[in-house]
DNA sequence: TTGTACGCGTTATCAA
DNA sequence: TTGATAACGCGTACAA
């Protein structure tokens, strides 16, 4: 059985099994051209018991393209939001005939770069990047000529990117808060000062979600405790866990007046927040209501975990179609930022 | 700013800038073969400021390889297995220079296949497949002589393959459960009968995991009720959640006499097992001990799960492995089965 | 309607 | 020590 690998056939074999040149049989492959009846079929019924195959490789080094998409991510283990975004350009890419290749990086920014450089030798026909972690890496690609489009955060380099609507997530968390009756509401959510930002929007990724709890506490005139604000490392790459939410969570326990309300800016940090109330044997939503932003984790949380959803997949398909309009001649360099909306589940009710 | 694609440059280039032949770029390139000093600067000075990149596509045509690799899984966004599974042999892969690339087919068999020719069109390196659903997929990537490697379940098609010890695996879980003192333990697992097995294992990993639950319970003398044995759908393709598992615990929680502890052969499925227990108003593991199987969830859930953790980055990176001895002449399929563990977190005690 | 022939970018062989 | 040159497999002008 499965002797030497059988080298796969080409063109040329096909063309003189059928006797006809290999200009015909690409013909009846790409059904293309004119091609007798009689020809088509007798090429057709060597295509069949052949199991031919056509050679991507050469394919693409004739036709300048590789038919492939790189996408650059942190850490895909650590974090379902970024498998969420892969599967996405995975199944637009396939729409556009494209295989997705997917870079980890750990967040190192030299890690990042080799990723880069690696996609930018197979000449990917697009290369994704979600949360780059330097500038210089996004235009070295775009200096390649290749279309890029960051995802979910940018840095100051100029390239298409496809974003999430941050600062209506926060306000919609917020909203459902307050409507529910919360007047006590804590905020868990990274660091800005840890991604040091200086992208083409007024404020990161985390500057805008804390902005956006700031204005909702001030506007509906609720408590405002610079304790009730609790930012740290989101998590810990490239094993993430919900360490920091735990974490905060149990600080904000000792406090005299404890949050009846908690506004968590990852799924993962409201996993560690239950993990803090479950051990303080404290219930959710009866005894402290959360909620969480991404919608990952949440679903599979006890209780289901009432959240901000990303339009995730959407994101990743959206980067897709902007670099393929990018790779047919469209215009500029273009922005698209999506809409998030909140998921009701188990995990928020009035306050008691 | 970025203008029309700016073609990369080509050896052809380069060398003529160089005013050397190609042949004495590539020498300078893969530091093969004499090159006088004096070249070989000024070839590396050229290099240097036109940020050359050698063409992939063409070197790959040329050495007859494509340096990727193709992994073909069911539904990466249901269950975290598969991302570690994944991260796995992407690191691996690297370190042999090659790319990995992702296929998702839900499930479908037909979609699995057309995975699989798109795979081979281009030409990897090797073949991957996670569950694969039907032996004749991974036939038709043999035939066309390439390294393949079944990861985590098998089909009769006699590949190489890694797979995990799930006998031993359950045993630790039961050991663990039994060792605590629990006599009456549920176990909520995936059912054999949907995933139709005819592979060179006497069992499916269903049905070794089930095998060993009732060994382990025959072996201690517990509690032997029918009525604890709750198997169903593992978790719903492509969109998982722990559903199954809430709802046999649901039941398990209306029985006469409730058992103390429950092996659930899935974290997805625990997951739903601690929703329904929450819901229940019923604690882990003061009331309920729990212990699952993967080690994906685990650590995110309320409390932490102790779970039985299958090395699933091994698994990934032991299929590149053996893809690249096979690749590099070495002898015949192969199979790896790696051992599983017992991780102690916080959803196990002693009965109470 | 079909076939010939060239080029995509690299690399390895062979001759100089 | 270097340079011509010939593949690798495909697709497409262009000629027939």
């Amino acid at each position: 059985m499965a002797a030497l690998p059988p080298k796969p056939p080409t063109l040329a074999e096909i063309a003189r099994s059928a006797g006809v040149s290999t200009a015909t049989v690409s013909r009846v492959i790409k059904a293309r051209g004119y091609v007798a009846d009689a020809t088509r079929a007798r090429v057709a019924a060597v295509l069949r018991d052949t199991s031919y195959r056509p050679n991507a490789l050469a394919s693409g080094l004739r036709a300048q393209r590789s038919f492939s998409i790189g996408l650059v991510v942190p850490a895909i283990t650590s974090n379902p939001f970024f498998v969420n975004v892969a599967h996405g350009v995975e199944e637009e890419g396939l729409r556009h005939g494209c295989k997705t290749m997917i870079f980890n990086h750990n967040g190192d920014e030299a890690l990042e770069r080799y990723g880069v450089d690696r996609f930018l030798e197979r000449r990917v026909d697009a290369l994704l990047i979600c949360n780059a972690t330097a500038a210089g890496n996004v235009e070295a690609a775009m200096a390649a000529g290749v279309p890029v489009v960051q995802i979910e955060r940018e840095t100051r380099a100029r390239s298409m990117a496809v974003l999430a609507d941050n600062h209506l997530g926060a306000s919609q968390a917020m909203a459902r808060l307050i409507g529910l009756g919360h007047r006590r509401i804590a905020f868990i959510g990274g660091d800005p000062a840890l991604l040091p930002y200086s992208g083409p929007q007024p404020l990161s990724v985390e500057e805008q979600r804390l902005a956006a709890y700031r204005e909702a506490v001030d506007a509906a005139g609720i408590v405002a405790r610079p304790d009730y604000v609790r930012i740290g490392p989101y998590f810990e790459m490239p094993q993430g866990s919900g360490r920091a939410g735990r974490e905060a969570m149990d600080a904000l326990l000792t406090l005299d007046e404890r949050p009846t309300a908690v506004f968590a800016t990852c799924d993962v940090l409201a996993a560690g927040v239950l993990q803090s109330l479950h051990a303080a044997r404290l219930r959710v939503p009866d005894d402290v209501s959360l909620i969480g932003f991404d919608d990952t984790l949440a679903i599979n949380l006890a209780p289901a975990l009432t959240t901000v959803a990303q339009p995730m997949q959407r994101m990743g398909a959206e980067a897709v179609r902007l670099a393929m309009a990018a790779l047919a001649g469209a215009a500029e360099p273009r922005t698209v930022t999506l809409p998030t909306w909140v998921i009701d589940r188990d995990s928020t009710a009035p306050p008691s």
